[in-house]
DNA sequence: CAGCTCAGGGAAAACGGTTTCCCTGAGGCG
DNA sequence: CGCCTCAGGGAAACCGTTTTCCCTGAGCTG
């Protein structure tokens, strides 16, 4: 490849010259003539900067990497990696940067391979961690030299975390109200994986809405359970045989399903017993999973994952520039999205 | 970050000493107790070799490129390549290299950047590149340092091309072959994108079929189209236009359509035309988009894209190391998936 | 004991940039 | 005319590795 010595050659100045002008560094003392001769030489020459060089030379690297733990076949399988990826990448590729991908079984394989990360391959890390704790943030920012970090889908609290993610409580309170809204007072809750930080915090959302409309908490009706769909089959199941003879007139007019998978299940469930959906019973998701949430008219809240991939993208991009300080925090407003899984409550 | 040199002062060896200790070069000349001592120093010190400086003394970047031109969302929208990444992630992983991602708007945007792929990042690229003819191989092939590179979902014939693909010209013919042993003897063709590789070599095996069978080759019932549902609900829309009033008798009792999402599309639009199927018309795809496919009963030609992309990882691996060279071609050999859409032709 | 061999490890160049510091010469001013 | 200033650009150190080549000293041989 053609080297800056080359180019400094073709054009009769030093390299040192031909840095500062291609950088547009120092360039009010490289005179025109100077800098479009540079600039030609490197053109004819077909001169392209070595990124890892500039690295070395203590430059940015131009390039971030994204951190997912997930299952192996989770780009295949999850609904929620390839759209932040899309909208991570759309960003990236119009700012030039180049985008390291690190796939990892669990957080703990991705702990040991901090090191790994902070090579000096990138300027900065987007983590894609749906946990409530996990000591790879705190192992992060005791690395030294600093590598700069934004979480993704993930809002916990915690002093100087930079985190772009749905405002899960909002979006849990938004759900309970719609319900609430309908006329509902027995609102069964399915949730996803407890140890996810989107799960407390949408679970945060329904008992303040309940609270707000002077309802009664009852954790009889608040079902744990994982974000897939045999989850919602499974808490179906749970449900069915726990409001069974005498107790059948104590079941739920509604379920708030904590994901739209979990509603997935929950619908095929319901279906399977016999139990009408919505005149029975309704049921509410969060992500809308359009094109099954449409076929299937569940209503649920809407969360844009791709536009959190791209708030993260710019986030991360402002840290590794020192634009924006550790700490920033971006989350997404919900929205509703009616469909016909939800209806008023039949007296 | 710890430096070379600290561990040098540390193990009381030089720099260079500690190089060859831990890349196990030349150790034949080191003893066994300096050995020791570095890789101690190594450890207590927390020492971690910076990739780039690596990079730069002309060691690999153990980083490989994949290069994708799709659109925006495509992967959240594109069924190859979700699963295709998620096989090449896994063997990269476990081989400790680096991915980084390049999605292009498409392949003319990839070859102006080819020169920023080529910038010392990355050892070799994946190209996941549908398309027969695109000049940014013959661009890649002349590029100097020489960038090694895979083809992934295309197996054009080219000297020193390395492909890793299906084996598509067995899989039409497979296809094509099924129906025929079912007593089909007029077959229509749905096609892809006319631009695709796969859609000619696909193309090419429904015909060598149809030869080998002594069957006439009909052009009237090729129906060119794209590789989405949509054109198959169009092509079917044609084909029943086609054969209406007095040329009834005409129609294909088969379609061969050229991927699943085709075949979906087909589906739904002869149920909408009350064409019955399978009695009145056998349907075969390819691809075995598992899930959809299992649902509707599809009988299908099955590619798994994920062994693909791992095979693809293997063999770029392989070339940048010099352990296989330019030319190697890796087909995947199709698989028949018997389901519901198929039946022996009704006399 | 002189000379040879070889194990063991150090010195320094190289990779391709960036950046700091300094040098040179021209123009302006007293 | 002499001195100062400043624009313009060059020299060289530096980033953190790898790798080649060479040096040293110990052990062996004749």
């Amino acid at each position: 490849m053609a080297s800056i010595r080359e180019v400094a050659a073709e054009a009769k100045v030093s390299p040192g010259t031909v840095s500062k002008v291609l950088n547009e560094r120092g360039n009010a003392s490289i005179s025109r003539a100077t800098q479009a001769r540079v600039r030609e030489a490197a053109e004819r020459i077909g001169y392209h900067p070595s990124s890892i060089a500039r690295g070395l030379a203590g430059m940015r690297m131009n390039a971030i990497g994204v951190v997912m733990a997930y299952d192996e076949e989770s780009l295949t399988s999850d609904p929620y990696l390839g759209p932040c990826l899309d909208g991570l990448l759309s960003i990236y590729k119009q700012e030039r940067q180049k985008v390291t991908l690190f796939l990892e079984q669990n957080w703990d394989a991705a702990l040991q391979n901090i090191p790994f990360y902070g090579d000096g391959h990138c300027d900065g890390l987007a983590l894609i961690i749906p946990r409530t704790t996990h000591p790879i943030v705190d192992t992060l920012r005791s690395q030294r030299p600093h590598l700069p970090f934004v979480l993704v889908g993930d809002s916990r609290e915690g002093e100087g975390l930079t985190c772009i993610d749905l405002d899960n409580v909002s979006a849990g309170r938004m759900a309970t109200e719609h319900l609430i809204s309908l006329g509902h007072r027995r609102i069964a809750a399915f949730q996803g994986n407890a140890d996810f930080c989107s799960n407390d915090q949408r679970f945060k959302g329904y008992r303040d809405a309940l609270a707000s409309a002077g309802l009664p908490y009852d954790p009889e009706i608040v079902y744990p359970g994982v974000y897939f769909a045999e989850s919602g089959v499974e808490n179906v199941r749970r449900m069915q045989k726990q409001f069974t003879g005498d107790n059948r007139s104590g079941r739920p007019s509604a379920i708030f399903c904590f994901s739209d998978s979990i509603a997935f299940g929950a619908l095929e469930a319901l279906r399977k017993y016999d139990i009408h959906m919505p005149t029975e019973i309704s049921v509410i998701g969060i992500d809308d999973l359009t094109t099954t949430a449409q076929q299937r008219g569940l209503t649920t809240i809407r969360q844009s994952v791709r536009s959190i991939g791209q708030r993260a993208a710019i986030a991360l991009l402002g840290l590794a520039r020192g634009e924006i300080t550790p700490g920033f925090r971006d989350l997404q407003l919900p929205e509703l999205v009616l469909r016909s899984s939800t209806v008023a409550l039949q007296q």
